[in-house]
DNA sequence: TTTAAACAGTACCAATTTGGTCCTGTATAT
DNA sequence: ATATACAGGACCAAATTGGTACTGTTTAAA
């Protein structure tokens, strides 16, 4: 099992929950109730993505986080870069900031770059608007939206039951 | 960056140790002195991937492990199953044997899986034969070939200069 | 028919990585 | 002014990973 990262996971369910609305706002702590993800990583995530120039943040009082652009134009590479660095499967990469030490062995650098390549066009194919549900039924005005979407999960009750379980590898 | 266990890394570089002679036959003990790959890791991997009929195994004296087929209809993606199960980004999977406890805000099932099938066929698309290094100079006749592979890597270097490092995240 | 080489399998430990917590600082709408 | 909400960084605990150790089984070869 090629495992994202958790975070990357909880990324692209706290970003399916900001589609919907146009310039849609949303605070860490309302992202943390509807998304069932604990406040402190939704919190770090937003951050990075806003960072990343995926999402726009907006500081002070009724502040919040809101898309930075249209969700067919953010790709799962994109999303996936953000939190996880270049996509690549090893160090033996043209440009690696650390060259392979074990330089007589490793002589296929290079080859790796196809099948890195090769992934990167696959998650760069995908945008978040492809990773919607479909029916859509999110698409209410954004009271109506809010309504629809599960609230009020404790944090407490993420480990047990909420949180996103990954297939063992 | 998404990451491959290091161990899939070493098994990369490993069966490209194997290539070269046709029925060629490598014990692990050898093949850690060559590869530079801990002979513990190296015991585990081959175990693996003979067992996956990546490579066949040859019990008793003078037993090892060969290929079981040639380089180029071992493709990565098989390796890596082998390795650390199905190709998946996550577990909201057609058939993934864990249901994703957050039904209703991961309501894209599905949708992961247009990636999933873009990466498998991505690592589907290279073969071991594509990652040899080229200009392939490991061909001479097996004894020169030994030779030409360094040896003599004790385990506790490893550690220090001779792994395989990957770029941070 | 021994014997030693070499794979098979399993339990276990240590170190890294990851996910999550906490706290202090800064901007801003009201 | 002030409460709200983002920014950033230090830090901790749990899960994963890579590596160790050991016992058993098969088999070529002396």
């Amino acid at each position: 099992m090629i495992r994202l990262n958790k975070m990357t996971d909880y990324a692209v369910v706290m970003l399916i929950h900001m589609v919907g609305g146009d310039d849609r706002k949303v605070t860490a702590a309302r992202m943390a109730l509807d998304s069932g993800v604990p406040l402190p990583s939704v919190s770090k995530l937003l951050k990075e993505l806003s960072k990343a120039g995926i999402l726009v943040s907006h500081r002070g009082a009724s502040g919040g986080y809101s898309l930075g652009r249209a969700a067919k134009d953010i790709s799962v590479a994109e999303i996936v870069t953000a939190l996880e660095g270049p996509i690549a499967l090893t160090a033996c990469i043209d440009g690696a900031d650390i060259s392979c030490g074990s330089r007589p062995l490793c002589a296929m650098s290079g080859h790796w770059n196809h099948v890195n390549r090769a992934i990167e066009g696959a998650l760069q194919s995908v945008s978040l608007a492809d990773m919607l549900p479909r029916p859509f039924a999110f698409k209410p005005a954004p009271d109506d939206l809010r309504s629809q979407i599960k609230t009020g999960v404790q944090h407490s009750d993420i480990k047990d039951e909420t949180q996103f379980t990954r297939a063992p590898s």
